[in-house]
DNA sequence: CAAGCAACTTAGGAATCTACGA
DNA sequence: TCGTAGATTCCTAAGTTGCTTG
């Protein structure tokens, strides 16, 4: 009984469950039956439980907003829905898979383009604007820019799973190797100074720059290190330190210190070449040609080898990240391109020409065992237009929501407790935006779940609280460790539902014990060609940022007005999202200056004011023009150190809002650029204010085609 | 089916840059 | 002019999804 887990739990049911059939009294019946057998069970998970609980806190006030937010979001949306559905009906709906159909110029064009010569080199210098090219040219147009950017989002596009036809690249940017430490900045073990190995004293120095972290106070931490440091260690330094205890590392850490120290404290000419040095990195090995297109690469340089920090409680964490070489490295391109060249004296694992796949560069990481990849930037057009298509397949949810809504409710009622389970969490997914929720791995990861991998210990039911009925509170840890809690009242089916799925149950149990996330995503494509949980997010978040935005803009307000209202629709999102920041190191810092600054403002406005009523009253007495002109001064001043207050306190608010909030991350992934950019055409806001330049490189397509009037 | 792999998107924090106010 | 706060960029971890294999 004591072994019984969760998953064991769950073959159990289904076992019982192939036995029975599917009815629902069967279903439910058998519940009954397992409550006599579940009585025994002892509560020795309670240790982990207490981890868990104890992590960060950092909601705040936002959960009262959050929950405001959602249930006016809730009725909105569903009335926005139904009011746009119509008008969606009647207009020329998006052909997922053409785009426009190339025009005949275009097509020769590219065909023309076909026989240039695919050199890297002669792209590169064809395209960059090199002077001396520019001088030789003599006619050419003076200062243009490399010439007009490439509209992709104009041309056809692959449909058989081919991602290129042409693929060339100059492979990846090596961590530079270690360089060994001074011989006067020494590691003592056991306060004995002790030479190590390079090899050792490479992975010392992992540890040192991070000794005031407080990561490194952590017994996980430590204990992962110690062992992986050992391993690079030669047999003496093995058989010497065996107490990480009894390593000092401070004059390594001082070392780096002082050296990041000179590295600020460097001449302008110094930071100057550096630069330039990191710029004709990327201009080498920053690009790649793709289908006769230069494009940008994201992540050219390989992660350099260190310490493995995981996200909240990693079991991992402290592990000895290994340092790539070339023999671990794949290379992916064109069969007819010049491929990279390994560094000397080095081979590459393996070079292969798949035009199936996005990347350019791939290893596998010693930590998790998983690969990564070198990709291209997001203004390329392969992301680009995976994000378009992401974005028009939440346009198609939007089109058949309704539908979907009307079906899980009416499956809260089902016979099938399998089914029930499905419209519960997915109802989850749709008002509360939660991720789909893989089943992890235990011991492998930290401790995180999503809508599937809810566990019973994750919620609380209250039937009545604070005066609303039918209230769940949600607390735990989502994606990167960071906290989710949330009060919301729900309908009484789900809440009865919940208490159903809850019944006899560990805290560990899992909640949706019939349910993971390739069962729902199985069932959201039969119900939408290409709908998957995640599709829920971008739609809400797009949808609702629409809504707000329509909501919270005046047509009067000037231009900062109309993006506070932009940036507040912007938060509302995020608070769906549950899009978190720590707060920033300096925020009470700068929230106590701009206090201060307040407070400053505050006297100066009621010496200000007093100063007017002495005017006033010298006025009254001398009954003269000038002592009348000092009022109005006096009167001036005091209303336009008013406004100035009122600012500084606007500013406060808002920065008090975002305390913990981002916003960055729904911009870049679940807001539909064209909604932004149509917001901004309509009134008149530059799109500079709203997308910084790397953001508009990734929108340039959204940018480019959205007009004023369009709708998600 | 379940487990594991592969490919790709989403994510927050650290490092670095830049612009603004004392 | 200088220091710093806030913005931007970099970094890479941590998710989702679909596919393969046993």
């Amino acid at each position: 009984d004591k072994e019984y887990k969760h998953k064991e739990h769950k073959k159990d049911k289904e076992r019982e469950k192939s036995k029975h059939g599917n009815s629902d009294h069967k279903d439910l019946e058998k519940k009954s039956k397992e409550k006599e057998k579940m009585k025994h069970k002892d509560g020795n998970k309670d240790k982990h439980k207490e981890k868990r609980k104890e992590e960060k806190t950092r909601i705040t006030s936002m959960c009262a907003m959050s929950i405001k937010l959602i249930v006016a979001m809730e009725t909105k949306v569903c009335t926005f829905t139904f009011l746009t559905r119509r008008v969606f009906v009647f207009r020329a709906e998006f052909k997922p898979k053409k785009i426009k159909t190339e025009n005949d110029k275009k097509a020769k064009k590219r065909k023309q383009e076909d026989e240039v010569s695919r050199d890297l080199t002669d792209i590169k210098s064809k395209k960059t604007k090199s002077k001396k090219g520019e001088a030789a040219d003599g006619k050419k147009k003076a200062k243009q820019e490399p010439e007009e950017k490439w509209k992709w989002w104009e041309e056809e596009r692959y449909t058989d799973g081919v991602k290129w036809k042409f693929l060339e690249h100059k492979g990846p940017v090596f961590a530079p190797p270690y360089e060994p430490l001074p011989s006067n900045v020494k590691f003592y073990y056991d306060g004995k100074p002790m030479k190590l190995s390079p090899e050792a004293e490479e992975v010392a120095t992992f540890f040192a720059k991070m000794l005031d972290h407080e990561y490194t106070t952590k017994d996980i931490f430590r204990k992962n290190f110690f062992k992986d440091w050992r391993k690079e260690m030669t047999s003496e330094e093995k058989s010497t330190i065996t107490d990480l205890k009894k390593c000092n590392f401070s004059e390594m850490s001082e070392y780096f210190k002082a050296q990041s120290e000179a590295r600020k404290a460097m001449t302008k000419e110094q930071k100057q070449k550096i630069k330039e040095e990191n710029e004709r990195l990327l201009q080498e090995y920053g690009f790649c040609i793709m289908d006769n297109h230069k494009e940008r690469i994201a992540n050219f340089r390989i992660e350099p080898p260190g310490l493995f920090r995981g996200r909240g409680d990693h079991p991992k964490m402290g592990m000895l990240k290994r340092r790539i070489r070339p023999q671990d490295i794949i290379i992916n391109c064109s069969k007819d391109s010049k491929y990279p060249t390994p560094p000397p004296g080095t081979k590459w694992k393996e070079v292969r020409h798949d035009n199936k796949v996005t990347w350019l560069v791939s290893w596998t990481e010693n930590i998790q065992g998983s690969i990564k990849y070198i990709m291209l930037n997001p203004s390329s057009r392969i992301k680009g237009e995976k994000d378009w298509q992401k974005y028009e397949t939440a346009r198609r949810l939007k089109k058949c929501v309704d539908r979907l809504r009307a079906q899980y409710r009416e499956d809260w009622k089902s016979k099938e407790m399998r089914i029930r389970q499905r419209a519960v969490a997915l109802y989850f997914i749709d008002k509360l935006a939660l991720r789909a929720g893989n089943e992890k791995e235990e011991g492998e990861t930290a401790d995180t779940v999503g809508c599937c991998s809810l566990r019973v210990e994750h919620l609380k039911l209250h039937p009545e609280s604070e005066g609303q009925e039918f209230v769940v509170e949600f607390d735990f840890l989502g994606k990167d460790s960071i906290r989710y809690y949330n009060r919301v009242p729900v309908e009484k089916r789900v809440f009865k539902n919940l208490q159903l799925f809850m019944e006899n149950k560990e805290p560990d149990d899992d909640l949706f014990d019939r349910l993971n996330t390739s069962i729902l995503n199985k069932h959201l494509q039969e119900l939408m060609d290409g709908l998957t949980a995640k599709v829920f997010r971008t739609y809400n978040a797009s949808i609702t940022l629409q809504q707000q935005l329509k909501e919270l803009t005046n047509a009067d307000d000037n231009i900062p007005a109309k993006i506070l209202s932009y940036n507040r629709a912007n938060r509302a999102v995020a608070i769906l999202c549950n899009h978190q920041r720590a707060p920033p190191k300096t925020f009470e810092k700068s929230m106590q200056n701009l206090q201060t600054k307040i407070d400053a403002k505050k006297d100066q406005l009621s010496d200000a004011k007093r100063e007017l009523k002495s005017a006033k009253a010298d006025a009254k007495v001398r009954r003269d023009e000038k002592s009348k002109k000092a009022v109005e001064t006096k009167r001036k001043a005091v209303q336009r150190i008013e406004e100035q207050l009122m600012k500084l306190e606007v500013q406060a608010t808002d920065r008090e809002e975002n305390k913990q909030i981002a916003l960055g991350t729904s911009k870049l992934n679940y807001l539909d650029p064209r909604i932004s950019v149509a917001w901004c055409k309509k009134w008149g806001v530059p799109i500079e204010k709203i997308y910084n330049k790397t953001q508009r490189e990734k929108f340039a397509w959204a940018i480019d085609m959205a007009d004023e009037d369009y709708e998600f």
